[in-house]
DNA sequence: CGCGACTAAAGGTCAGACTGTTTGAGGGTC
DNA sequence: GACCCTCAAACAGTCTGACCTTTAGTCGCG
């Protein structure tokens, strides 16, 4: 994104500033936006817009060169922007070509994990932030998995917190609560709350975890899963969302910058 | 984002299979990585593991292109794809070049505008799990604002307010509608919520809500924001909270699909 | 001193050729 | 007729080398 996104329009009329007539332009300092820019943005409306669904095969990168008036490689350029925002994905071979493709909520996961990840690298976000809205989400997560939950959840768990339990190595072990996590949030049936927990933890895993936290540190969340476990399988939302609460709060000390 | 994201690893091997020694490879169908997307993964890598900052300047691109040993054209679309996920930015002139750019906020809320709303395009997304997901974030949302509201955001809430009232137009109305949850978000003070919840409402607001809603209805509106700007303006996080949660109960008539 | 022309450096664009991958068609073999 | 092999076509991927445009600094004229 970044460049060229949705909501901005009136930007087409760039092609038509040949004419020498005044035209203060308040003042705009850049100039007209690149080629390749515009083919994406045009190419993104249609997509947005319905006209190309999902699955539809564009023309070839020649033909589309020659539609827009632009060469291949200007046409390459606005492709891989749309690809790299998961628009569009490209198929080389005689059948290949480049298709309108259905966003992958994984490939918006990964996104925003490294966005949030150099955001707080940055002191746009603050640790706190994170913490912050990873409980916002986890906490209610919790309750509705506790309305929701279906037996293969509540064994996932059980097998998950049993490996977290008896596993050695701290990597596995962060693995593990990982899954732990992941799961609840499956549970919960909303995949927009997967697309924007998952990344909110991992990011807390890989960058602020500290290295040195106690075995009775572990030792003790291996106890607040079980509660929450219990909880969600007794379908007690209120329950699971206050142990889910406690054990937000608690480990909260796991973090640092 | 998609292709080339930051938790895969394990794949710069593909460079590595030369060798006819079995290597019986899963079953990995398609080909080694198009070179665009190594050089973006090598130098995405750089980037997020610090060895390149922001405000970085990265060698020219045919000076990069001979770093790799690729072409110009190839380093370019690596570039596009870097650009579009805002990691990178590019300036044109003598003092231009490529920069290691700070991710903005408003860029991610972009991309996951798009995002989100073409996955409610297809089915991955229901418009039940975006109602589900707003209500999670903004419930407690307002809580957090009414701990920590500053005059300004009253301020600018009872503004807000004021020009939703007086206005006719249901564009007008429905931006001052959007203003108003924007600044709650804004008064919590934590950017992270912002840049999840904006979009989900911005998608709410442009796809999904009704286009005939009756005037009383709007009327009611008014009486809640008004309800949850005085609950926030005397601090009351709990009662700023559960004014939000019946409002934001009520208001699901007024979004379908 | 100031202002305009020149210049260098960088990204933006183009044209054209070649490479690599994939599939389907055609033809040959059992 | 079923199977396999070869070949050609249709794409995306890559490269080369040229030229255009933007931008800031520099030089020189007034």
């Amino acid at each position: 994104m970044g460049q060229g996104s949705t909501p901005s329009t009136a930007r087409q009329n760039d092609a038509t500033r040949a004419t020498p007539s005044a035209a203060p332009s308040p003042l705009p300092v850049s100039r007209l936006r690149p080629a390749y820019q515009q083919v994406a943005d045009q190419l993104r409306e249609l997509i947005l817009n319905g006209s190309l669904t999902s699955g539809h095969r564009l023309p070839p990168e020649a033909d589309l060169g020659g539609d827009f008036g632009v060469s291949r490689s200007t046409v390459r350029e606005a492709l891989r922007v749309l690809a790299s925002q998961g628009l569009v994905r490209t198929v080389r071979g005689t059948t290949g070509g480049t298709f309108v493709s259905h966003v992958e909520p994984d490939q918006v996961s990964d996104y925003l994990e490294t966005s949030i990840g150099l955001m707080s690298g940055s002191d746009t976000l603050t640790l706190a932030d994170i913490l912050e809205a990873r409980e916002m989400l986890e906490v209610r997560a919790a309750g509705l998995a506790a309305r929701r939950r279906e037996p293969r959840h509540v064994d996932a768990l059980r097998a998950a917190m049993e490996r977290e339990k008896h596993s050695r190595g701290r990597s596995v072990k962060f693995n593990e609560h990982r899954h732990f996590h992941g799961i609840i949030i499956e549970a919960t049936g909303n995949g927009l709350l997967t697309v924007m927990t998952e990344p909110v933890f991992r990011v807390l895993q890989s960058r602020f975890l500290s290295p040195d936290v106690p075995r009775e540190f572990w030792a003790q969340v291996d106890r607040e899963h079980e509660t929450i476990v219990d909880r969600i399988d007794a379908g007690d939302a209120e329950g699971a969302a206050e142990a889910m609460q406690v054990h937000l709060s608690r480990i909260r000390d796991a973090y640092h910058d």
